[in-house]
DNA sequence: CGCGGTTTTGACCGGCTTCAAAGGGAGTGG
DNA sequence: CCACTCCCTTTGAAGCCGGTCAAAACCGCG
């Protein structure tokens, strides 16, 4: 059912672009996705506790839903998505997070959904005791929550609302860094392409977007036909114009 | 555009039933959703710190997207919904929240959506210094952000998998303490029935199914026409049967 | 009773799904 | 080197679910 990508954590841990504070613009203008900064009790802990760093392979199953939650990972490198199953096998992909991120962190003491890796990633294989019982950890934890929650928003907006070509337009847009969020720098002089590299299979990217293979791969091949995007080898899409796509996403 | 609920605080706090711990059950039956035990770091402060209780009356925005996030609320009665609006007026109510949860956390120092009250509450408002600052706060904050998380990931899969009937099934089950969720206890003998108030419009229920007010209208006539339900007054709803609603969430 | 609002119902339409088949790319083996 | 296979992806055709538009019904209230 799913493409073998083919891609180790180091090429992963290149592809996932920092997004730094941008200072001196008055107004705050960081992203809403990933704005960690460093966590000195954080750090300390990682340097101190008996934990572990595992490199698994690309589409690898880090916990199952409904399991005990035994475990908290934090992602190093690479790409995991989150997905629960209904009882009829419709898969609904509800997070994708990345570097920097905490999963597995659950109130019920079960896992409430599954994680799988989509690339080659490291993972740190963190006790759910000794991240709970720290007082000085949840401040970072927290953070990682909150980034979390802000990005299951955007996410129910895109699910709830969104036709299918916003869909897509915003899946796309979610791997341009600094661009299509709070923050954007705006098209950079003299040319605005860019190329993306999905290292997810049309059936990951459609249970992300709750719509079907066939829908995502029209999309696409609209798009192309267009001329806003064109594709090549599958998993690269090169966008002529990033803001033709952010205008596409429905936001603006 | 909204119809006004009549009814008071002290109604709606007798409407959310507490969901405690199922003892003695082996394996861990407590549902997903609002299980707080009782945290006296964040009981502390409560009693120190200087916070206010302000009881707003049905329809009123607590915040709106993009405003400086300067409080937090912690919802102590009655119901709020958060949303978000794409530019051309479409809303999607992201989440909606009950007595215990806190709302208006975020990373970026703005509010990521807007928050409406759907019944009269009570809030208690927070300065976000106070809460942020405090480690020993964190693990109460934390405990009530992987909460809405989890309802988060069941609203996305609900917003990307579910058919419309699945979609309005799941939020009448919502309402119905201890039933359809971990921990389960199943029919009552003699009897499946339960009336449950709907405090929110049709556009209300919509925005939140990711539907329209006609197919969430067509919905319950079409439940009615086939003895599911019962309708009272547009807001009070009577399930004949608990178990065949619950049946019809797409969940079993 | 009439008015303004929401909700329900009807008719029609369109976007997405479904089902089916063809196309394409990587790996394998003759 | 090429044929073959196995997936995954793309494309096509048809159907259906839910959206859209419009009108009627309902409801509380002055």
């Amino acid at each position: 059912m799913f493409l073998d990508v083919k891609m180790n954590a180091e090429a992963a841990r290149a592809e996932v672009a920092d997004v730094p504070r941008q200072p001196g613009t008055g107004r705050y203008a960081g992203t809403r996705r990933r704005t960690l900064p460093a966590d000195t009790a954080w750090a300390e802990f990682l340097a101190s506790a008996r934990t572990r760093v595992e490199t698994r392979d690309a589409h690898d199953i880090l916990f199952h839903e409904d399991d005990p939650a035994e475990h908290i990972y934090e992602v190093v490198s690479g790409q995991v998505m989150l997905y629960r199953l209904l009882a009829d096998g419709r898969r609904q992909v509800v997070d994708i997070v990345s570097a920097g991120d905490l999963i597995g962190l659950s109130m019920t003491g079960l896992y409430d959904c599954s994680a799988e890796t989509l690339t080659g990633s490291d993972v740190r294989v963190l006790e759910r005791r000794d991240v709970e019982r720290s007082r000085d950890l949840q401040t970072h934890v927290n953070r990682c929550l909150m980034t979390r929650i802000e990005s299951l928003h955007s996410h129910a907006v895109l699910l709830g609302r969104k036709s299918a070509q916003e869909r897509v337009a915003s899946f796309l847009m979610r791997f341009v860094p600094k661009r299509g969020v709070v923050g954007c720098v705006g098209p950079a002089v003299g040319g605005d392409e860019q190329t993306v590299v999905l290292r997810m299979t049309r059936q990951e990217i459609a249970d992300y977007l709750g719509l079907t293979i066939e829908t995502v791969s029209r999309v696409l091949s609209d798009m192309k036909r267009r001329g806003v995007i064109s594709i090549e080898k599958n998993d690269r899409i090169r966008m002529a114009s990033v803001c033709r796509v952010c205008k596409l996403t429905g936001i603006h």
